[in-house]
DNA sequence: AAATCCAGAGAACAGTTGTTAACTGGATGA
DNA sequence: TCATCCAGTTAACAACTGTTCTCTGGATTT
């Protein structure tokens, strides 16, 4: 059912994806809420009106990269979450996974972790949601897990939500430390296996 | 070894107040580096160029916003964690303490949420330097606890940081319930709980 | 081949911004 | 009392903003 795009829409779609791009260079330095729609047109070198054709507003352009940044993601938290090594193992491998993460694709974590409680109501709605959907699916992925016998849901959504919160926090730790030492970025891998390893302590012994 | 202010100092503050009060204000519906210093003076009723005489510029206006968010903050942390009842009541009395924070001071709480990984450097840092001191406090608190023998101080702070954190994920989801009903706010202060008592479990057996 | 569509350009709009310089007038200290 | 100080004012600046309307020319459809 896959249909080529006439060239007309492809060239549309380019220029859209222009757009985001230098939207989210632009947003290294600052906030969604001081963006400006001249600015990011001027970046990609099209007319100020041009963006119109694409997105009603810059708020509306942010809740399209919510979607990019996170939109693609929810297969790769899952094989995280499932992966049936001991413990230890799964956690060393989703601090990796997060690392390697913010090196590939530092600008859209940074866009998120400033967002989520950034100045625009409806892109910090977009982010919400989708962190919501994360918790749910890893709720599911935690009650497969026999050591979930005996939780209740609300208690294994509450344990999703604490491990998707921590994965922010850590992701943005690594992203304040990219342009530090190696060191420093083995430092955060260390606390924050640390936190996750008592948090899953915690979660062993819960229902004692 | 108080001076009374002269006429013209206290005036000076009063203002230097109202410029500090304004942009708190302005700042609920959009970020630090979205807000004009013509914004801020005209809500105050000064002419632009007096706001000069007491900042240099807006960031240097956050950077005070956050002392005046967070500096008054430290003995409160201190006494809470200190607190040596049972494991439960002193989370219960976090709890609380989070939520009549946020009512009180709601503005302030939405300020630091959004400008700890906001567009503006300056109050970031001065954001991240006042958090690693709570860490710190918190960290030398728990380690009068006896059930911090054999702890490295590593881990205590390791531990303090985690605690931080989901102190201000709980503060910031009340924020968003301020103006829900109590029924929701309810809600998150079970969850909120629930996961101070699964890291606090995670705690008690870390040395396992 | 002709008619339609539509992404992008161009020009103009009223408002806004940060920053400068020179000033005023009441508080301050000699 | 008189000279100094300095918080706040006034006016002006070039530069920028979002949005409107009209137009163009190549792709698309008939």
């Amino acid at each position: 059912m896959s249909h080529t795009l006439g060239i007309r829409q492809a060239q549309k779609q380019k220029t859209r994806q222009a757009l985001l791009d230098a939207a989210l260079g632009l947003l290294e330095g600052q906030s969604l809420s001081s963006l400006g729609l001249r600015e990011v047109t001027r970046a990609v070198g099209v007319a100020p009106t041009a963006f119109y054709r694409h997105f009603r507003s810059i708020a509306d352009l942010g809740v399209a990269l919510v979607e990019e940044a996170l939109g693609s993601l929810h297969p790769m938290i899952r094989t995280t979450v499932t992966a049936a090594d001991s413990s230890d193992e799964r956690i060393a491998r989703a601090i990796e996974l997060i690392a390697g993460h913010v090196d590939a694709y530092p600008a859209h974590v940074r866009f998120i972790a400033r967002e989520r409680h950034g100045g625009v109501q409806s892109v910090r709605e977009a982010i919400r949601d989708q962190l919501a959907r994360f918790a749910e699916e890893v709720s599911a992925e935690l009650a497969k897990d026999r050591a979930a016998e005996g939780w209740s849901e609300e208690d294994l959504l509450m344990l999703a939500h604490l491990y998707v919160d921590q994965m922010l926090i850590t992701a943005s730790l690594f992203l304040e430390a990219l342009d530090g030492t190696g060191e420093d970025r083995e430092r955060i891998a260390q606390v924050a296996t640390r936190q996750m390893r008592l948090i899953s302590i915690g979660r062993q012994h819960w229902l004692d």
